[in-house]
DNA sequence: AATTTCCTCAACCGCTCTAGG
DNA sequence: CCCTAGAGCGGTTGAGGAAAT
């Protein structure tokens, strides 16, 4: 019944590590690598380790050049941006911070950087009431109501709504462009710039905590950050590798099933019915159906059919709102789907 | 000073992904 | 294709220390 066990649990030492088991498999690893092989490692150095934990203690610990505690602002900022933009892919943020492991990230992200972002009375706040009620629905039901919102969700929302409303910590982040998360290489070559666009540089307003889009494109999801206008490439990664291939990804959106960004600031809202809407970045949208976003009705309107309206900041930040709105909602939809 | 509660973080668990046969 | 073993990942646990009572 069920996967065999790595290694034999009856004969496996558990808990924290002794300094005599980190001298050896320290050394070991200096001396030969791991041999591409952490199963067999323990046996061949004598440890009584699992080869699973053997690999846990070199990656968090023992490896050179890993940083623990002492979390810097920037780095406080790049999770923060990267954890609404991605969830918690920790691996993925880990990969962004030299140093740091992405074990190292998610305790310091639940214990710490959480608690200071979102506040710690939860029962006396009304938002987190409203998480509370949805925590039970999560809880309660199985059903495919934008109600099953993943706490991961909530938790972006609530961060990028306080941050909207400058109450976040760092909101320096917001107005220091040194502070803002540097890409991967590989995606920075593809990063839209104002050099790269007049239009976009009279912005004078930028909003790094922007929009991140489902970009699909030869099997490639890339989100991104949409900063009024300015399309940011955040992170891409297979669909394939990412989505259960047996189900299709299908945005519930009332209207449209798939949401691509092209490299002229366009955005398809492709229809159902395989047609698409097409609309630059910059148009107004609004979410109908008042404030409850997760409610299942929620839809996304084009309000105007201006193609030019590059226009206030107000407008701009509701665009924004919105398009995260769906972010949120289209992963949503895929879980409940799965 | 003793006890309880809270907090941190290293480590574990179980699942998915991937490569190779 | 299918199966299997190993790697990798994210969620969770629990020991130990700190803070509160």
């Amino acid at each position: 019944m069920g996967r065999a066990p790595c290694c034999d649990k009856a004969n496996v030492k558990k808990g924290p590590w002794s300094p005599e088991e980190d001298v050896k498999l320290k050394d070991y690893i200096d001396k030969y690598g791991t041999g591409g092989n952490w199963i067999a490692l323990p046996q061949k150095i004598g440890l009584k380790r699992c080869g699973k934990s053997c690999r846990l203690r070199w990656l968090n610990y023992l490896r050179p050049n890993i940083k623990h505690g002492g979390f810097s602002e920037e780095e406080d900022s790049i999770i923060l941006s990267l954890y609404i933009s991605i969830g918690s892919r920790w691996s993925i943020i880990a990969a962004q911070l030299p140093g740091r492991t992405d074990n190292d990230i998610k305790n310091y992200w639940n214990t710490k950087l959480k608690k200071k972002l979102l506040g710690r009375q939860k029962q006396m706040n009304r938002q987190d009431s409203i998480t509370d009620s949805t925590e039970n629905n999560i809880s309660n039901n199985n059903n495919k109501s934008p109600q099953n919102l993943s706490n991961s969700a909530l938790e972006r929302l609530q961060l990028h709504m306080q941050l909207q409303n400058l109450q976040s910590p760092f909101s320096s982040f917001y107005n220091n462009p040194i502070l803002w998360p540097k890409l991967h290489p590989l995606l920075q070559s593809t990063t839209t710039t104002p050099d790269q666009n007049p239009k976009l540089a009279s912005q004078e307003s930028f909003h790094p905590l922007g929009v991140n889009v489902d970009h699909h494109n030869n099997n490639n999801i890339k989100l991104a950050e949409i900063n009024n206008g300015v399309i940011s490439p955040l992170y891409s990664e297979n669909v394939e590798q990412s989505l259960n291939p047996t189900h299709e990804f299908q945005p519930n959106f009332g209207f449209s099933q798939d949401l691509r960004l092209d490299n002229h600031n366009n955005m398809d809202l492709m229809n159902r019915g395989g047609s698409k809407e097409l609309f630059q970045v910059g148009n107004e949208f609004e979410l109908t159906n008042g404030s409850s976003w997760w409610s299942e009705e929620v839809e996304l309107e084009r309000k105007t059919t201006s193609s030019s309206s590059w226009g206030s900041a107000s407008v701009l930040d509701q665009t924004t709102e919105g398009m995260v709105m769906l972010q949120d909602y289209a992963q949503m939809s895929y879980h409940s789907t799965v």
